[in-house]
DNA sequence: GAACTGTAAACTGTCGACAGTTAACAACTT
DNA sequence: AAGTTGTTAACTGTCGACAGTTTACAGTTC
């Protein structure tokens, strides 16, 4: 009988995560820097965690190390905005076709379940990106591939850094919503070609709306 | 007038080129341990940049850590073969699409260079996947995506990883090459989609392949 | 003889200090 | 006043040592 609790997590683990959060939340601004000693001190631990965690992160694209000159978060050109996007496509056009030939009933049920939380939560004003990622979960839950559903978060890690420092429109968010739909129609019909398709448009007009 | 010459590189940064050549070569084999106190000495240095290295070829996949347990080469089961086919196919097929719009004719030639030295080296016995790999680097450079062209190496790295357990026959190896020029013919056509198509095929084939 | 328990060795996680590099500022020169 | 050089402060890179955890083994019990 196992109780898997009093986990015992490395201060590196932790560090991992408050600091991920900084960085996502906007707390620690794009272009700032990540002060080793400072940041360490604030945080009670020493630097070899602190150290540990940044390279991390780094690893994760949400930092960016320069040799005897430490951490920052990085700020992209709209250049490296589309070649981000290049690789979020061609990560989640994939899973959705995948999805479309794997999918049960139930991965229906909660792919329409996020997109009706989506409009409820648009006007109550909820966090839209949010609400956003939760279709795109499901949707990677769908597609039953473990290596690209990882890779996918780690993409769309680095969008939400984006997002910190951003106004998205209310209709742009309808429109991602209504795309959503379509989406559930195509893996519905197990038509995976159309899935792809549809997600490839529904991922360029998301980039063309980071780019404004 | 820069002269770049004695760049400073870093311990941890030089190690993580050893470390990563002492598991790509098999000479840490798949399941061995990596002791840090051993690794450091035997390499004349402290723990911290090794475990700087470590976590880094970590982040690559080519290593993997248990907490309180350190790091050991992964051996992956045909599942998690089969799941890292999935990504490389996501990535490669996205690749080979961008690559028939955007080649120039430049590209094509040195494709076309890979396959050839690839067929003569296939009789003077050289690495054969060291030939495949030149291959897919010339159509990663032809795609001129540098994100998925990043991934993608990550991906290729831990398939050298499963071969380096493996022997690939001759057949094979011919059959790969015969991709190799149907994937040129397409791109030259700039049929992105034709292209993307045989590359999956190509990637299915040379997954079974390992999978036997 | 098999299973359990306790102890010791080996290893990973963390810390504080020192060394080397970079960047900023002040003083000096033209 | 602008440019240059020298100095100093701040920060990253590296090291050795200590603390906590895991694992292996010996001893004990049934």
């Amino acid at each position: 009988m196992s109780v898997d609790l009093p986990v015992h997590v490395s201060l590196a683990g932790q560090t991992v995560s408050v600091l991920r959060e900084l960085v996502l939340t906007g707390e620690i601004a794009a272009g700032e820097r990540v002060n080793e000693v400072g940041v360490s001190q604030r945080l009670g631990i020493s630097r070899g965690p602190l150290r540990e965690a940044i390279r991390h992160l780094a690893s994760e694209g949400l930092l960016v190390l320069t040799p005897n000159r430490g951490a920052r978060v990085p700020q992209l050109t709209p250049e490296e905005v589309r070649a981000l996007f290049e690789l979020r496509t061609a990560l989640e056009c994939a899973a959705a076709a995948l999805a479309a030939q794997r999918r049960t009933e139930e991965d229906l049920v909660k792919m329409r379940g996020a997109v009706i939380r989506a409009r409820t939560g648009l006007t109550t004003g909820e966090f839209p990106y949010r609400l956003d990622l939760a279709f795109h979960q499901a949707l990677m839950d769908a597609a039953r591939s473990p290596l690209i559903a990882e890779q996918v978060r780690l993409v769309q890690q680095r969008v939400i850094l984006l997002r910190a420092s951003i106004e998205v429109a209310f209709s742009h968010e309808q429109a991602s919503i209504d795309d959503h739909e379509e989406l559930i129609t195509a893996i519905d019909a197990r038509a995976g070609d159309r899935a792809a398709e549809i997600m490839s448009r529904h991922l360029d007009r998301v980039r063309d709306q980071l780019l404004t």
